[in-house]
DNA sequence: TAATATTGATTTATATACAGTCCATTAAGG
DNA sequence: CCTTAATGGACTGTATATAAATCAATATTA
């Protein structure tokens, strides 16, 4: 089954991709790099650069952070100390919360 | 052909992908938000929720940014209009670029 | 403690992401 | 210019991401 995904994203949640994208190509351009060069370094397809490059949502996360890291565009702050400071404070934080939400039966509006 | 993919997603990208995934549940579990409701709300299934929160490189970009919208973790600034600046800069900065980009047989090398 | 909701994990079937290839077009640089 | 490289599409086959369903374990609230 499955309906095919007719499901679309939101419009920031495309921008968003879409920005990412701009960005990388611009990076990447700023260094002269080859988008097959860029593809093989990332260990990725010249085709799925494109793609990424696009803002195509539906490339694997992985992929689009591996081509950002090489051209040199940084999404959090910048090195892994950071990174995996804020993950323990992240982690840290979820602590104190309860491991599971019971919800009360409570409507809520998306609005984004 | 395609060799399954043996390739594996360098440090930063792991940890980037690990964290965003840290940050997401955390954000999630202070807005009390159940799995499913989230899953629901992103048009994704609570399994897929399941893998992004766990940092699953694998996951689509779309998937990823709707569901971090939805907790309310934004990866840029904040709002559309900042996205669509950002878009705007991004491009005319590429404007300014050559729209091929010829490589001088130059070696270089990975360090990240 | 009892009852119930949430979570984590696993399994299966299907849609599709991706690599790989090819071709046409465009652009760089001699 | 002319040559050659880079890019942008399109197409195909295969691996796999994803939805859906189920179950056991855990946590919450009454």
């Amino acid at each position: 089954m499955s309906k095919s995904l007719t499901h679309s994203y939101s419009r920031y949640s495309r921008a968003a991709a879409g920005l990412l994208g701009k960005l990388i190509r611009a990076a990447r351009k700023q260094r002269r790099l080859t988008a097959q060069e860029t593809a093989d370094r990332a260990g990725i397809s010249r085709g799925l650069l494109q793609r990424i490059e696009k803002g195509d949502p539906k490339c694997g996360i992985g992929a689009v952070f591996e081509v950002a890291t090489i051209v040199g565009v940084q999404l959090f702050d910048a090195d892994e100390a950071a990174l995996a400071g804020h993950a323990r404070q992240a982690e840290q934080h979820l602590a104190l919360l309860p491991k599971s939400v019971r919800r009360s039966p409570r409507t809520v509006t998306d609005d984004f």
